[in-house]
RNA sequence: GCCCAUGUGGCGGAAUUGGUAGACGCGCCAGACUCAAAAUCUGGUUCUCGCAAGGGAGUGAAGGUUCGAUUCCUUUCGUGGGCACCA
C-alpha cells in the first residue's frame, strides 16, 4: 500500500476533532504543563512558512509532554487589534472588525491544515468585548493603584490617600521628580513637591487628583510624538523618513500631546530581579537588562552664570569631576531658552530648528558632531572653574536629567565634540591619555584633580560621592534608562479607555459598566487637535457629567471597614473580590424560585436581553440584572423581612434610582406559581425602558453639563499583556481568570516566539503579571518560566533581468518585446558595456540591424519574480508568461544551456518581494507531516535562516521509507511532483508487521533512537531529532526489520513530529486508542552498552589511526597497545614519546 | 554610533562539557531496474597532491592559551537583526 498522506491526514484530523482529542480540562490528576505560542496578529497577507516554525516547535513539545504523562495546555488565539486593520479600513472602506474576522477565518484554515494540537475551545480574540472587558478592568486596577516603594508592591490609591491624610507624602515622594504641583498653573503649591497632611487636606479636589495622578500606575501625562499636521495624525518612528511622513512626504514635527502611561519604571528593579528566576537566553536577559539600564551615579547641581537656575546633571563617573571641560544639554531642555545669551541666540535658535526637523532615527544613526554654544557658563562646584554650556542632539532629554558634564579625555563622544569645537581638553588620566582618543578606564590614577590627584578612579568615585552629598552639591542616585510606557494611541482600532474626563479630572468608569464597547465608526479619520478618531463620535464621546462616579467618596473610617456599602462603588480590588466570592457563593446556593426564573431569563431567552445572575453591582448583588436595559429583578426570600435588611434595601434602591436603574420585585410564590405573569411583567419593563429612548437624552437630563470620554485607545500590547491568563479560563464572565484556574496552570512552562518582542511585549506582560500578583489575583509574579526564541525565516528572492536600453536617435522605435537575460549572461554583460551591445547585435535577430554607436545606455535591471514559479534557480518559463495576468506573455528569453537561471538574494519574507511561500501549498503537495518535519529539519529553531523548499523531498522520502517498514511496497506509489488529484487506489496494500522477538541489534537501534530523540526534543534541538529518526529508519530498513516491538515505540515517538502518519501506523499495529494517549517509550540503556571502543589515536594532536580497545582498559595497558601499533611506530621512528595523553572512552594522543 | 546574534563542503546544517570536523538531508556523479521517464535501490561526493599506498591544507582573517581549539581569550573583517546616541 502506498503512503497516501492526503487521505490519512484528512481522516485523522476529522477523527481527532470528533473525539475532541485536544480538549484540555482544568481538572486532572496529571501534572500540568503549559506550552504557549505568541499569538499572531491576523494580517491580511495570511500565513507564510515563517509563521508556523514556532507553532510546530511548540506543538511537538506539547505532544511530547502529553506522551510523557502531563496534562498539557496548548492554546491559540489572535492579537486582533492593531494599526494595519485600521489602515486597510481607511484605504478600502472595510471596517476593521470585518477584515479582522475574515483574516482570522483565513488564518484558521491555514493553521488547521498543519495538524496542530491546539485546544480551540479556549481561543481568545483581543478585539472581542468579552475579552477586552478584562483588559479594561485590569487597566482600571492599574489606574486605582500606586507603587508603594516601602512595601515594594502595588497598593490601592485609597491606601495612599489614607497615608496622605495622616502624614502627607513625606515617606512617599512623587515618583517623577520633574513634577510640580502648581497653583493656577503658576506658582508651586508646595515647595519641593512635599506636603503635610494638613496641606493635603487643604488642596482642592483637582489638586488632590493631580497629585494622585502622579502616583497612579496607569496615569495621564504629556509626551512628545511625531505630529504630522497635513495628515492630522500622530506617526510612528517607522513612518517618518528624513523628517517627513513616509506617506505623502508631509512635514513632521515634535508635538506634546496628552498621553496615558504605565508606570513600568516603578517595577524596574523587580523586572531585573525576576530575570534571575527565569530561563531566558542570556542574550534575551542582556537585552532586557540593557533596556532597563540601571546605573548608579550622582546627580550634581551646577551653578550657572547670570542665572538663578541650577544645571542638574546625572553622571556615573563623579570621579572625573575635575576633567569636566564643557556641559551639554539636550535641545529640548527647558534651560536652553533661559540661559542662552543674546549674542548666541541666533546660532542656538538655528540649531534648534535644524534639530526639530530631524527624526529620532536620524539622530540615532548620526556620526557627525553638531551643536551650538549657549554663551552661558556653569561653575564646577569644587573649584569654581567656568565651564561653557553647549546644546547638542547627542544628549537626550529622556535620559537622566537631559544634561551631561562632558569629560573629553574619558568619553569618546565628548572627545569628538571637544575636537570639533576646539575646546581645550584637561587631562586627568596622566599617561593613560594619549591625546589621540578618549580612554574610558576606571583604573587610572587621577591627575590634575585637585584633592583627588593620585587616587585610583575606582576608589575616587565613592570619595567624591560622599563629598557631593556632604557639601550639598547633589546626591547619589540610581538612574534607569527605561522610561514609562506610553499606553495610549490616537487611533480607532483598539480598546477604549474606561475613563471619563470632567473638569480636567479623569474619572474611571464603574466596573459594572465594562466592557466599554468600541463604538462602530464607519468613516475612520483623525479627530481634531491630534485626538483619536473616536473624538468625532459626538454621541459616544459626550456623556452627562452626572454619570461620573465619585472618585473620593471619603467615607468615614468606620464606614470604610464595612462591606458592602450601599450606594458605593466597588473601588478597590479587595471589595470587588469579596463581592465576587459572595456572588459565586450565592449562585451555588440558589432557591427554587431563582432557578426557575433563571431558566427563563438565561441565554437571552427573554426579548433577546442579556441577564446576569448574582452579578455584583453598586456594592451589592442583585438576583438578576440586565445591564443594557438597566433592569434589576429581585425575588424576595424570607430573610428580607428583617428591619435592618429593609433599611439596606432602601439605601440601595435610592442609589439605583439615581443611576436610572429600574427594580422589580417578585415573591417566591409569584415566580413558582405564576411564572407567565412574572415574565410578562419583566418583558413589559424591558420594553418600557425602550420607550424612554424618545424621552430626553441622558445629556439633556443632565441639564447639558457634559463630560467627555477618553478618545484615545489602548496600544497593541494591552491585550497581549495578559492573554496567557485568559487561556486558563477563557469563558469566565465574572473575572479575568479564576484564581483556581491560574493556581492550577500557574506559569507558562515554555513560551515560544520571536526575539522582536524582547523589550516590548515581554517586559509589559512581565510587569502586568507582577502587578496582578501584588493585588493577590494570581500567585506567581513571572509569567514565563522558559522562553524559546524562534529565528526568523527569511525569504529567498528570485530575480529575472530585463533588458533596458536607450538609443541615441530617439525617433527610432524601440523593439516591442521584452528580453530577459539569464543570470550568468547578466553577470558577464553588466560589467562590460561594449560587449553587451555586441552581444545584442550578434545574438538577437531584432537587433541585427543596429550599430554599436546607436546605443547610449544599456542595463539589465533585476525584477522580483515569484519564487513559486522558479524551480530552484531555474525559471519555469511557461508559468512566468502566465504570471501577473500575462504581463510578460510576449517575453523573449536569452538562455544559458537551454535554461533561464534566476538571480538569488536573501531578504525579509514579504508579499511585495514575491518570496513568500504558502504553507498550505506545501501541505497540499507533500502533506502536513512532511511539512512539519521539514520546517524542523531546516536548522535550529532559534536560528534565522532563509527558506528553501528544495530539501523537502528528502523528508518526504524518509516518511515513505518508514511507511515501507509497515506496508508492502506497490509499484504505483504517487510522487509529490504529481500534484494532481488522481484517484488513489488501496489495492495490493498489505501490512507486513511481524510479532517476532527483536534481536539485540534491533533493540540497540531502537534504544539509540529513544535516547537521542528524547534528549534532543527535551532541549528543543528538533533538527537533530529529525535526523535521528532518519538514521533509525535507515538502519531498520537496512536490516529489513518489520517487528512490532521495534516499530510501535518508534511510531509513538514520531507522533509528536508527524502526528497523522504516526496515528495511522499506530492503528495499523492493531491499536484502537489514539497514539496521542500512548506512553512514551522508556529507554533501556542496557541495550546500548558496548564493551569496546574504536579509539582515535593522534600523534601530536593529529589523527593518524584508530585502535579498538576495551572500554574498561586502564592507561598503562592502553599505552602498551598503542605503542605496538604499526602506524604509531612509524611516526615514532624509533624514538620514545614525550608524553601520552589518555582520556578514557575519548581518545589517545601521543606527543613526540 | 551603540547593543545582540552570527560566520563550518556546491547548499541547509551536525559535532551537547576543549577530545575522530563535515552526522542527517539536498544537490551532484556513477550504476541497477525501465522501451523511456518518474519512483525506488546501490555506491561515491571538503579541497588538494598522488595510479595507489599515503601525504598536505582546512570551521571568515590574524594572533594567543593547550598534549589537543569549530568550541576558550585578544584583535579584526563580513553578514543579519534591534535601538530610546543611555553619559
Amino acid at each position: 500500500m502506498e503512503y497516501n498522506f492526503r487521505d490519512i491526514e484528512k481522516k485523522w484530523q476529522n477523527w481527532w476533532k470528533e473525539k475532541q482529542t485536544y480538549k484540555v480540562d482544568n481538572n486532572s490528576p496529571k501534572p500540568k504543563y503549559y506550552v504557549l505560542d505568541m499569538f499572531p496578529y491576523p494580517s491580511g497577507a495570511g500565513l507564510h512558512v515563517g509563521h508556523p516554525l514556532g507553532y510546530i516547535a511548540s506543538d511537538i513539545y506539547a505532544r511530547y509532554k502529553r506522551l510523557k504523562g502531563f496534562n498539557v495546555l496548548h492554546p491559540m488565539g489572535y492579537d486582533a487589534f492593531g494599526l494595519p486593520a485600521e489602515q486597510y479600513a481607511i484605504e478600502h472602506g472595510i471596517h476593521p472588525a470585518i477584515s479582522t474576522a475574515q483574516n482570522i477565518e483565513n488564518f484558521r484554515k491555514q493553521l488547521d491544515k498543519i495538524g496542530f494540537c491546539f485546544d480551540w475551545s479556549r481561543e481568545v480574540n483581543t478585539s472581542e468585548p468579552s475579552y477586552y472587558k478584562w483588559t479594561q478592568w485590569i487597566f482600571l486596577q492599574l489606574f486605582k493603584s500606586f507603587y508603594n516603594r516601602t512595601t515594594k508592591k502595588a497598593e490601592s490609591i485609597e491606601s495612599l490617600v489614607e497615608i496622605f491624610e495622616k502624614a502627607g507624602n513625606e515617606n512617599h515622594p512623587v515618583p517623577n521628580s520633574q513634577f510640580q504641583l502648581t497653583e493656577n498653573g503658576e506658582q508651586p503649591a508646595v515647595s519641593g513637591n512635599t506636603f503635610t497632611a494638613e496641606q493635603w487636606k487643604s488642596f482642592t479636589e483637582k489638586q488632590q487628583q493631580d497629585i494622585l495622578m502622579e502616583y497612579r500606575l496607569a496615569y495621564c501625562g504629556y509626551g512628545e510624538v511625531n505630529w504630522c499636521e497635513a495628515l492630522g495624525t500622530v506617526l510612528a518612528n517607522d513612518e517618518v523618513v528624513n523628517g517627513v511622513s513616509e506617506r505623502g512626504g508631509y512635514p513632521v514635527v515634535k508635538k506634546k500631546l496628552r498621553q496615558w502611561y504605565l508606570r513600568i519604571t516603578e517595577y524596574a528593579d523587580r523586572l531585573l530581579e525576576g530575570l534571575r528566576s527565569v530561563h531566558f537566553s542570556e542574550a534575551m536577559k542582556e537585552m532586557q537588562t540593557n533596556w532597563i539600564g540601571k546605573s548608579y551615579g550622582a546627580e550634581i547641581d551646577f551653578r550657572i552664570s547670570d542665572s538663578e537656575e541650577k544645571l542638574k546633571v546625572f553622571t556615573t563617573r563623579p570621579d572625573t569631576i575635575f576633567g569636566v571641560d564643557f556641559m551639554v544639554i539636550a535641545p529640548e531642555h527647558e534651560l536652553v531658552s533661559k540661559i542662552t545669551t543674546e549674542e548666541q541666540k541666533k546660532e542656538v535658535e538655528d540649531y534648534l530648528a535644524w534639530v526639530k526637523s530631524r527624526s529620532d532615527r536620524e539622530r540615532m544613526a548620526e556620526k557627525q558632531v553638531s551643536g551650538a554654544f549657549t554663551g552661558a557658563y556653569a561653575f564646577n562646584p569644587f573649584d569654581q572653574r567656568m565651564i561653557p554650556i553647549y546644546v547638542s542632539e547627542y544628549v537626550l532629554i529622556g535620559y537622566g536629567t537631559g544634561a551631561i558634564m562632558a569629560v573629553p579625555c574619558g568619553d569618546e563622544r565628548d572627545f569628538k565634540f571637544a575636537k570639533h569645537f576646539d575646546i581645550p581638553i584637561t587631562n586627568i588620566l596622566g599617561e593613560k591619555f594619549n591625546g589621540e582618543e578618549a580612554n574610558p578606564t576606571k583604573d587610572a590614577e587621577l591627575a590634575n584633580s585637585n584633592f583627588l590627584t593620585g587616587m585610583l578612579m575606582r576608589d575616587a568615585i565613592k570619595v567624591v560621592m560622599e563629598d557631593i552629598e556632604d557639601l550639598g552639591y547633589g546626591k547619589a542616585k540610581v538612574n534607569y534608562k527605561m522610561r514609562d510606557a506610553a499606553f495610549s494611541r490616537q487611533r480607532y482600532w483598539g480598546e477604549p479607555f474606561p475613563i471619563i474626563w470632567k473638569d480636567g479630572i479623569a474619572y474611571p468608569l464603574d466596573e459594572n459598566e465594562l466592557p466599554l464597547e468600541l463604538p462602530n465608526l464607519q468613516n475612520i479619520k483623525p479627530g481634531k487637535d491630534g485626538e483619536g478618531p473616536l473624538a468625532n463620535l459626538k454621541d459616544w464621546i459626550e456623556v452627562p457629567a452626572s454619570s461620573v462616579i465619585d472618585l473620593t467618596p471619603n467615607p468615614s473610617p468606620k464606614e470604610r471597614g464595612k462591606n458592602p456599602v450601599p450606594g458605593y462603588i466597588t473601588n478597590t480590588v479587595e471589595q470587588w473580590k469579596i463581592l465576587s466570592a459572595y456572588a459565586k457563593e450565592n449562585r451555588r446556593n440558589t432557591t427554587e424560585a431563582e432557578d426557575k426564573l433563571w431558566q427563563e431569563l438565561r441565554n437571552r431567552n427573554l426579548n433577546g436581553c442579556k441577564f446576569r445572575r448574582q452579578h455584583p453591582i453598586a456594592g451589592y448583588i442583585p438576583d438578576f440584572v440586565c445591564l443594557e436595559k438597566k433592569l434589576i429583578v429581585e425575588i424576595d426570600g424570607e430573610y428580607h423581612n428583617e428591619a435592618e435588611q429593609k433599611k439596606f434595601d432602601d439605601a440601595r434602591t435610592e442609589w439605583l434610582k439615581e443611576h436610572q436603574y429600574k427594580l422589580i420585585r417578585f415573591t417566591n410564590d409569584e415566580v413558582i406559581n405564576h411564572l407567565p405573569e412574572v415574565l410578562q411583567k419583566i418583558s413589559n419593563a424591558l420594553t418600557a425602558e425602550d420607550s424612554t429612548a424618545a424621552a430626553p437624552s441622558p445629556l439633556e437630563r443632565a441639564g447639558g453639563e457634559v463630560a467627555l470620554r477618553e478618545s484615545s485607545t489602548m496600544p497593541g500590547y494591552a491585550g497581549s499583556s495578559w492573554y496567557f491568563l485568559r487561556y486558563m479560563d477563557p469563558h469566565n464572565d465574572e473575572t479575568f481568570c479564576d484564581k483556581k484556574a491560574s493556581d492550577y496552570w500557574n506559569q507558562v512552562d515554555v513560551y515560544v516566539g520571536g526575539t522582536e518582542h524582547a523589550v516590548g511585549h515581554l517586559l509589559y506582560s512581565r510587569m502586568w503579571t507582577k502587578f496582578l500578583f501584588d493585588l493577590g489575583l494570581i500567585s506567581f509574579d513571572e509569567p514565563y518560566k522558559k522562553l524559546l526564541n524562534q529565528g526568523m525565516i527569511q525569504g529567498s528572492s528570485r530575480f529575472v533581468y530585463r533588458l533596458f536600453y536607450n538609443l541615441n536617435d530617439e525617433s527610432i522605435p524601440k523593439i516591442d518585446k521584452q528580453f530577459f537575460f539569464s543570470f550568468n549572461h547578466v553577470l558577464k554583460l553588466e560589467s562590460n558595456y561594449r560587449s553587451a551591445i555586441q552581444f545584442l547585435i550578434k545574438n538577437i535577430a531584432e537587433f541585427s540591424s543596429f550599430k554599436e554607436e546607436d546605443f547610449n545606455a544599456i542595463s539589465f535591471p533585476p525584477i522580483h519574480v515569484d519564487v513559486n514559479i522558479v524551480d530552484g534557480i531555474e525559471l519555469d518559463i511557461e508559468k512566468f508568461k502566465q504570471w501577473r495576468n500575462g504581463e510578460y506573455a510576449n517575453a523573449e528569453f536569452i538562455l544559458e544551456d537551454g535554461k533561464y537561471i534566476c538571480g538569488v538574494e536573501t531578504e525579509k519574507m514579504s508579499k511585495s518581494k514575491f518570496n513568500t511561500v504558502d504553507p498550505s501549498d506545501l501541505v497540499e503537495k507533500y502533506g502536513a507531516d512532511t511539512f512539519r518535519m521539514y520546517e524542523m529539519f531546516l536548522g535550529p529553531v532559534e536560528q534565522s535562516k532563509p527558506w528553501d523548499t528544495k530539501g523537502i523531498e528528502g523528508v518526504h522520502r524518509f516518511l515513505r521509507k518508514l511507511w515501507r517498514l509497515f506496508y508492502k511496497e506497490v509499484a504505483t506509489a504517487p510522487s509529490p511532483s504529481d500534484n494532481l488529484s488522481r484517484p488513489f487506489g488501496r489495492a495490493g496494500g498489505e501490512v507486513i508487521i511481524t510479532n517476532e522477538k527483536p534481536t539485540d541489534a534491533e533493540l540497540k537501534i531502537l534504544h539509540k533512537a529513544i535516547k537521542k530523540i528524547e534528549e534532543d526534543t527535551e532541549r528543543f534541538s528538533f533538527n537533530t531529532a529529525v535526523s535521528a529518526f532518519m538514521v533509525c529508519v535507515n538502519e531498520l530498513a537496512d536490516i529489513k526489520c518489520n517487528k512490532k516491538e521495534i516499530l510501535e515505540p518508534l511510531a509513538i515517538m514520531l507522533s509528536s513530529y508527524a502526528p497523522h502518519i504516526a496515528e495511522e501506523l499506530y492503528h495499523a499495529l492493531g491499536n484502537e486508542a489514539s497514539v496521542l494517549d500512548a506512553k512514551y517509550p522508556t529507554l533501556n540503556s542496557t541495550y546500548l552498552i558496548e564493551s569496546t571502543k574504536e579509539y582515535p589515536i593522534s600523534i601530536n594532536g593529529k589523527l593518524r589511526t584508530t585502535i579498538s580497545l576495551p572500554l574498561d582498559i586502564n592507561q598503562k595497558d592502553a599505552e602498551e597497545i598503542v605503542l605496538q601499533n604499526d602506524v604509531v611506530k612509524k611516526w615514532l621512528d624509533g624514538k620514545s614519546p614525550k608524553k601520552i595523553i589518555f582520556v578514557k572512552s575519548k581518545m589517545v594522543n601521543v606527543v613526540i
